[in-house]
DNA sequence: CTGAAAGCGCTTACAG
DNA sequence: CTGAAAGCGCTTACAG
């Protein structure tokens, strides 16, 4: 945009009768001394002009900016639009504008979005739960994150296996565990689990910690006990339905993420099955959602936004070594599941 | 970020053997022709170096900027995930980042963020549903936006009421009148709508409509029928409380938005009341989870995406006189609702 | 404390 | 077609 209207730091300079220099200086730096009054007048040009600093001048002359990149699957999921919403308001506090790109998890958009927004020249990535499994893509996705943080870039995974910036590991193996032994303690003795593609680490960390609660238990979760789908709601919905059609049901169907669980009661109620009674059904992640849905969902729940602020926070920080923050939360176990036996 | 590794223009220039001038041509310009081999050359010399523009400092020469800015209200909430998500996407194929910002209905922190995405010099600012009827905010809103449009910059509304920049109508009237509508053809004669804040032009118009469908039916909504709440899950919450505690209740409930409708759902259902057996409850926009409601949300239902996408488009035009789209929705009967005689 | 000047990395008239 | 140079609006050593 030609902006011939915006006063210029020049024309505050002119006004307050100083220097380009101390224009700056005072307008910049509060513990700048200057003659009597020069500050005053200097603040009153600024004022009555309306002057605010051109960023990118300041950008190119610092080599410093005030946005940062965030990297989400979609915001129109609700996990990633709470994650975003964390971290979002810690920026504001902080003057920082936020970019926001959504990958759809596809791994080439993630690559080609760390490289725009360090193109940029933002200060920090955020990158949240976008983590896959392909070697030859985190090689290059390394490669990338450290070249950006070579030339003074701060990056922040919200995830775990990712070899340079800081992390905000979510306890996705610990909180299935638990939410395992919960629902065999309620009783349920065969499960299936929807999941979404192996080739996302939290999918994969989510399906270990189920397995090891119920290995805990002395269950066995089969491979076919394990349906690969979407991890959405309509991944939910097709994976229901292939349950529907197995000779032996499960008592409880376990969903990789909240939304997959919505979506699998959502086929079952349409198919007249009734949750619990029929079958029960429990997701991952404590997304609003998930209270709201009848029945209640049965969850592990995720403090999303305390997540999203706490990768901001971290992002913000001045340049230190790698710092690893652990984020768990809680069992709630609600009317979607209950003891198949009563 | 101080950068001394990321190659500039220089670099590539020197590498090619030509001077920064062709090389600035050579990479922006297609049609320019140049020494046999010569682009070629240039070419290369930028992927070997893996040469990105400096956008500061391209902003700064040009005074164009590739970003733009979002004002929603709350990216939690699902409404405005969606405007996003279809905004995001356009902007997306564009090449441009968007940078949002949420205001939280604050009129000062929408004006605060207004002032900073130009001072940002975005290309574009987007202000969706943050019409206030206040009219010394509408003034100043106005005068900035007015100098912001005269600096270059680009705005859309996604609301009515806006003076300036190109405008996404809604049509809250129309839709709540055919809500009205169909809800009396079913066999209501008793409402109660839970509404926000009437400082809010969207909850004003949805409320005008809504009355004026029933006038259609010589049905007169009464003052005490309108409550004001928050326009939120928790408003839902609260109004639903308010209502129940009425002498004469109403034998339909209409929220202004889907998630007030589905909050009051919830409330209902926690003090033993059957939606719609004992009481009809619908909603207003559309929104996914208004299907994964149970019972499943009668709503009038908008094409956010649709109209987030509409909204990137025309603020990516090419300067041109006040444009307007209107957009309108369908309307969807569904369980929350019925006849109230059955 | 203050100012003249260089420099950040581009683009684009202006000459050749 | 090509290059030397000015300029975009800031910040910050470098002198005074």
């Amino acid at each position: 945009m030609v902006d011939r209207t915006a006063a210029r730091l020049q024309d505050v300079a002119e006004r307050a009768g100083v220097s380009l220099a101390t224009a700056s200086r005072m307008l910049g730096d509060p513990t700048y001394g200057g003659r009597a009054g020069l500050r005053e007048r200097v603040m009153a040009a600024a004022e009555a002009l309306g002057y605010r600093p051109n960023p990118h001048a300041r950008a190119l002359a610092t080599s410093t900016s005030s946005n940062v990149g965030l990297v989400v699957h979609d915001v129109r999921d609700a996990y990633f639009a709470h994650l975003s919403g964390g971290a979002i308001g810690v920026a504001e506090r902080h003057d920082l504008l936020v970019s926001m790109v959504c990958t759809y998890r596809d791994p080439h958009r993630e690559l080609e979005y760390v490289e725009r927004l360090a193109a940029q020249r933002v200060r920090a990535i955020i990158l949240t739960g976008t983590s896959f499994r392909d070697r030859s893509h985190a090689a290059q996705m390394t490669e990338r994150l450290e070249a950006y943080q070579a030339a003074g870039g701060s990056v922040v995974s919200v995830s775990r296996g990712r070899s340079v910036g800081h992390m905000v590991e979510i306890d996705n193996v610990g909180g299935m565990r638990q939410l395992a032994h919960a629902l065999v303690e309620q009783g349920h003795e065969s499960f299936a689990m929807i999941a979404g593609s192996s080739r996302l680490l939290t999918v994969q960390d989510r399906v270990k910690g189920f397995k090891l609660g119920l290995k805990d238990h002395g269950i066995e979760l089969g491979h076919d006990d394990i349906l690969t789908t979407e991890m959405s709601r309509e991944g939910g919905v097709a994976g229901a339905e292939l349950i529907s059609h197995r000779r032996r049901r499960p008592t409880c169907i376990v969903g990789v993420a909240d939304v997959v669980a919505i979506g699998a009661i959502s086929w079952l109620h349409a198919h007249g099955f009734d949750v619990p009674g029929d079958i029960s059904v429990a997701g991952f992640g404590g997304i609003p959602a998930a209270i709201d849905s009848v029945p209640p969902l049965t969850t592990f729940e995720l403090p999303l936004e305390h997540i999203g602020q706490t990768a901001m926070e971290l992002a913000l920080r001045p340049p230190s070594p790698r710092h690893m923050v652990e984020m768990t939360g809680e069992l709630r176990m609600r009317e979607s599941t209950r003891d198949p036996r009563s």
